[in-house]
Order: structure tokens, then C-alpha cells, then sequence
DNA sequence: GAATTAAGTCAATATGACTGACATAAATTT
DNA sequence: AAATTTATGTCAGTCATATTGACTTAATTC
């Protein structure tokens, strides 16, 4: 049972961030930067520390992608409100455009592999996708992607 | 729409491809090493060309992977029959049981998420996964994992 | 004032990938 | 039989992304 799953989740994955992976070239950035753009644009005002904790990665690695990001003018840091130590994180408007064209591509996969599906599917592969993450992680996480799952489950 | 989809799938898959880690390090095995030992414990006897296909990977980067299988007795390589230039590929029962092992944490994992959701979600999840993958690519997996898909759509 | 926290940096290393070129043996085509 | 193609392997160099451990600076908190 389910032993198929695996390699389609495998190929699926693959297929899926594959197709920023042109548009990221243009600018001679990887799937790194891509990931530290899309968290940076949906959580403006991140912390450094907050957005190591989601990517799992180590200061060290987020250094070198994250400074050739504001090298390119992709993100822009600024200083705490109220905590002067903070580099808050903020994509520029070019840095906005970029991630709103990789999240695009994205997009019209997930929708092209939705449309055609039983009423209640993207409902149904939502769940699956939350209930795939370690339960610790969940309300984080969902707290983090502002779902329509709400705070539910 | 399904914004929220790319960061769960971002989330998802990387707790299940962590579940196999801890596994793996006990051999000083990485995921390069699970995923060439997956596919060849699932397609015994498979050709070291079709294997770079399926892992869409260089001849140079399986090299080095495939060659530590092989020294630590995971995999073996046996002459084709036919044509004696094949180094067709098989795994030992020391490294079938490891990638048993293996599929085992990730069909777990595969199995929590599935349960509780509604009759038909695993078909569902199975299709969605399916048209995540690329049109050109889909008939050549579904071959290749033996889905219960069979060969339909 | 001391301890902690946020961020950054230095140095060394590992893993998994790449390109391009070349070598060998076996099979296939002409 | 010779030429070509195929399957595999290897050499050398490079790159991207990640790691660990140690250390610094500045700011905040206790």
C-alpha cells in the first residue's frame, strides 16, 4: 500500500521545483536564494533568526545567499523598531517581482494538477500535504503560510 | 489560490525525505545513496543508463555514489546476459533490507497522513501527485512504479 | 554589571551535483 | 572486416549548498 506514493511524491517534488529553476538562472541564483525570497516576500520584516528556524539551515549558509540577494538589490534589510540588533527582512520591488513570477510558475502546476479533480480535492490534498509535517511543526508552520486552514486541526 | 500549497509541499517533503537521515548516517550514506538504493531494490537487474535516466543525473556524480553501495555490499553488479557490456545492477540482501527500511519510515509517514480523510482521498493524492509531474515524463514513471494506476490516463 | 540575544564572520570541510574529455569493450551497422 | 554506436567507467576541475566550531560586535535584558 502506498508504496507508489513514494516515487510519485519523488518525481512530483522534482518536476515542481524545477520549473523556477530558468527563471532564477537569469539572475545566476539556485534554489537557495528562491527559498530566502519567497519567505522574505511572504513575511516582510522577518528576522534573521526566525528565517533560519524555518529553512532549517545554519547562519553560515543563509549568509552568502542572503547578502548576494541584497547585493542584487533583491532584499533590503533594516534596523528594529524596537530591537536595534534586528536586520529586519524586506524584498525590494524587483525582489517582489521575482518571487511573484517564481510563485507563478508554481502556481499553475498545483493548478493544472488540481482543475479536473472531484470537488473537494484541493480540500483533500491540502490536509494530506499538513498531516506530511512532523505534528510539533504544524501550528507553527500554519501560523508561518497563513492557510485557509485557519488554525484548525 | 493554492498560495498556501507551495509552502506545505515545501514543508512536506522535506520531513519526509528527513525521515530516512538518521538511517542512513549509520552507514555514511546520504540521500544521493537512498535514492539510487530505492530504485535499483525496486527495478532489480536495471541498466546503469537507465538509472541515470530515471535519477536524471550524470554518469560522474551516480559514479561515486554507486561505487560506495557497491564497496559497503549494498548493490551488485552482474554482466547482462545478452549483452556483456551491462553492469546490471542489483541490490545485496544486506541492501535490500536497508531500503526496506527505509521505504518502510517514509510508507509510515505516507500511511498518518492518509488516515482520517475521506474514502477516495488516497486515488485523489494519487492523481494530483501523478499531474504534478510533468505530461512528457508521466507515461515512462507510471512504467517504471508499477502504480495501481496501471497505465490509464 | 553580567548574561543573553541577534547578527555577522573566519576557516575548514562535506555532499552532491556539474562540464568536458577520454578510454575500453562489446555490439551493431554498413 | 571495418566503422560506428552503445554501455560503462574514469580523470580533472569546478560549483552550489550545506555543515561545524570558534569568535566578534552590538544591543537588550536580567
Amino acid at each position: 500500500m502506498a508504496y507508489d506514493l513514494i516515487e510519485l511524491l519523488f518525481f512530483a517534488y522534482r518536476d515542481f521545483t524545477g520549473d523556477p529553476d530558468e527563471a532564477l538562472a537569469r539572475f545566476d541564483f539556485g534554489r537557495a536564494h528562491h527559498r530566502v525570497l519567497h519567505f522574505v516576500d511572504r513575511n516582510p520584516g522577518i528576522m534573521v533568526t526566525d528565517l533560519l528556524g524555518i529553512l532549517g539551515i545554519t547562519k553560515q549558509s543563509l549568509g552568502r545567499v542572503l547578502k548576494q540577494l541584497v547585493d542584487e538589490g533583491m532584499i533590503e534589510q533594516r534596523e528594529g523598531h524596537h530591537d536595534r540588533r534586528q536586520r529586519l527582512l524586506y524584498t525590494t520591488p524587483i525582489g517582489h517581482d521575482l518571487a511573484v513570477d517564481l510563485t507563478r510558475l508554481q502556481q499553475r502546476r498545483l493548478e493544472r494538477a488540481l482543475i479536473d479533480l472531484p470537488d473537494g480535492s484541493e480540500e483533500i490534498v491540502r490536509t494530506f500535504l499538513l498531516r506530511m509535517i512532523d505534528p510539533e511543526a504544524r501550528s507553527d508552520i500554519l501560523k508561518l503560510i497563513r492557510s485557509p486552514f485557519g488554525l484548525k486541526d
